[in-house]
DNA sequence: CCATGTCAAGGTCAC
DNA sequence: GTGACCTTGACATGG
């Protein structure tokens, strides 16, 4: 099992998802944005081997404007030394990656041009994954999309669009179930279809379900996880008190996730820890997985 | 220097 | 039909 936290470290003085604005977009701006979060994520990197956080998401923003039109840049080429050396250190330290496109990213749009958009934005993190040599167990996340007024027909555009995707994307792409409009059945469903895995995120299936005990869940999401994907990817997160339903909490609940780690006990799971605070709530989820005898 | 409006991208829901 | 919200940080401008 492997532990980790998304996109940001608060603890060391830099951030790898440096970005810019559209309007100021120049090639020496993309450069420089795109070298300081290289090199912050190396740091990031260090830091999580030395807490023995092993699990990491890597921003969607790392290359800023990669799928836009705009972006002509051979970034795959220019940062060829760094990339391979990050990706190098993933490998030898033993460690996980995954990323997670934002919210515009629907397969399943009946706006061709959304769809394009969306494949263009997906080859993007998957030539950043491949470009840094990780195998197809590091993953790219997913949510299903939007209903459209007929969920049947938008679950089988799904199907449809994603068999139509290039290898290099199918064999990262992974699913996710959400807090309002794809639950986990739904997934076990596309997964049925086309094969895709389910990454299953506990605090969406506490807002989404269908009675589903979180034991059976995560049995049923890990089962459709393949050899070549690597262990089955759990998001874990718990509701903010006093917030609207929904709203991630900013600590990390001790107690709540020593819960969820006991009921999930005897599968071997990596799970990331969707918590504001990022790399503190990581640490103290470090120590109760340690006491609990499961790292 | 600080406060605040705004940022590539879509969709749902309440009103 | 319109606007708030999702989720959220940080860029960039204007005082």
């Amino acid at each position: 099992m492997k532990l980790g936290y998304p996109c940001i470290n608060r603890s060391i003085g830099c951030t790898a998802n440096k970005k810019f604005r559209l309007v100021s977009y120049s090639e020496q701006k993309l450069i420089d944005t795109v070298s300081n979060n290289m090199d912050c994520l190396s740091r990031i990197l260090e830091y999580n081997l030395k807490n023995d956080l092993l699990f990491f998401r890597i921003s969607s923003e790392t290359i800023p404007f990669a799928s836009h039109p705009i972006c002509e840049f051979d970034w795959v080429g220019h940062f060829s030394p760094k990339r391979r050396e990050i990706g190098q250190f993933v490998k030898e330290s033993n460690m996980r990656i995954s990323m997670h496109p934002d919210q515009f990213i629907l397969l399943n749009s009946p706006d061709g041009n959304v769809t394009q958009r969306s494949i263009a934005e997906l080859e993007y993190h998957c030539s950043l994954l491949d470009a840094m040599g990780l195998d197809s167990s590091a993953k790219v996340q997913i949510h299903m999309g939007g209903i459209y007024k007929d969920k049947k027909k938008a679950i089988l555009r799904f199907v449809e669009r994603y068999e139509g995707l290039d290898e290099r994307i199918k064999k990262r792409l992974v699913i996710e179930n959400d807090d309002r409009l794809y639950g986990l059945e739904d997934c076990l469903e596309v997964s049925g279809a086309c094969n895709i895995p389910v990454i299953f995120d506990s605090f969406h299936h506490e807002c989404l379900n269908k009675g589903e005990d979180i034991l059976s869940a995560i049995s049923d999401a890990t089962a459709t996880w393949g050899e070549k994907d690597g262990m089955a990817m759990v998001d874990y997160s718990s509701q903010q008190p006093g917030g609207r339903m929904g709203k991630h909490a900013t600590f990390l609940d001790v107690g709540l996730f020593r819960d969820f780690l006991e009921s999930a006990d005897g599968f071997d799971i990596d799970i990331m820890l969707e918590i504001k605070d990022k790399e503190k709530s990581a640490l103290k989820a470090i120590g109760i997985a340690k006491e609990l005898g499961r790292l």
